[in-house]
DNA sequence: CTTGACTCTGTATCCGGCTACAGGGTTTAG
DNA sequence: CTAAACCCTGTAGCCGGATACAGAGTCAAG
């Protein structure tokens, strides 16, 4: 206690954070940090004497990047690798270019379908907000299958049990 | 490859098809099937007496619908409510317009978000393929928390059992 | 009749991505 | 000194969306 090294700080700009601001500064929650760390996304961080975890602010920017890519589609094992990838200083993210690119085209096709379909249901939607009726678009894709087939529950004729 | 039509199959007449082959024509998988059955997604079908499982062919279009919904992101239980409402033949589909205004919204910012990221990522990725070095622009992204602040395990310098 | 493909129900399992909780230690303000 | 507010580990649970398997009945061909 006599040399606390509470905050020399001043180190670059390694203020350290504890794992309950970083949740608040990152809108992550302590427990889903504590289970990015497990799953190796953040790289184990210092510690006090004590066991507390000790943040570098560094750390934001990477719960940001996580939390953009996640957002994007990328699933945390995906964004695992490549943060990984660079870590490691492995060349410029080799399979990263793989994934990226990869993702990259997926995006593009998502992109196009999603715009195709936006376009159909947009169209649905004005169309029978105006007649109040529809007919035919998003729910004419529902159609069919007209749910009331059924017997009379003729579940067991046969003497199972 | 029509589907084998030794019956007349005129309006709504059920061709027969066992969940084998709804499975099969669908690509979606019996156990899958008989999920989506119990989770209220198909209404549950006609049964032989012994108790098999018998589709109408329109069950296709429907599962052909709830794929596409899913592609697109709506959740099985917003599907489930949209295939409801039309079902019970609840004016057209009330709060299906609001699902799908809101999806639309949200389909809007994602497509949104993916654009630019994809500038970004395809930015990133045509520039370090020419230069063979990435400087900043998605790898930047992760930047920082060097990852090797630890010290060496002090993990338990208290005497915790 | 026998066999093999198919189906049935019910329960268990998986995966991803968290979240909760129990049962402790630590830090700090009063 | 004490209590509150943190933090620790470890394990369990949840949700969505399936998937697997066991154990039994059914059906059609040979």
């Amino acid at each position: 206690m006599a040399l606390k090294d509470k905050k020399p700080v001043t180190t670059g700009s390694t203020v350290p954070l504890k794992i309950g601001e970083v949740a608040k500064h990152s809108g992550i929650g302590i427990e889903a940090l504590r289970f990015y760390e497990r799953s190796g996304l953040l790289g184990r961080p210092g510690r006090t004497q004590s066991g507390y975890r000790v943040y570098d602010a560094a750390v934001l920017k990477r719960l940001d990047f996580i939390k953009r890519a996640q957002v994007l589609g990328f699933s945390l094992s995906e964004i695992k690798r490549i943060i990984a990838d660079k870590e490691a200083g492995k060349s410029p993210c080799l399979e990263v270019r793989e994934i990226v690119r990869h993702r990259l085209e997926e995006l593009g096709e998502r992109l196009k379908e999603m715009r195709r379909y936006r376009r159909e249901l947009g169209a649905a939607l004005t169309q029978w907000e105006e007649t109040g009726e529809l007919d035919g678009h998003v729910c004419g894709l529902i159609e069919g299958t007209d749910i009331e087939h059924s017997n009379p529950t003729p579940r067991r004729l046969t003497k199972r049990s």
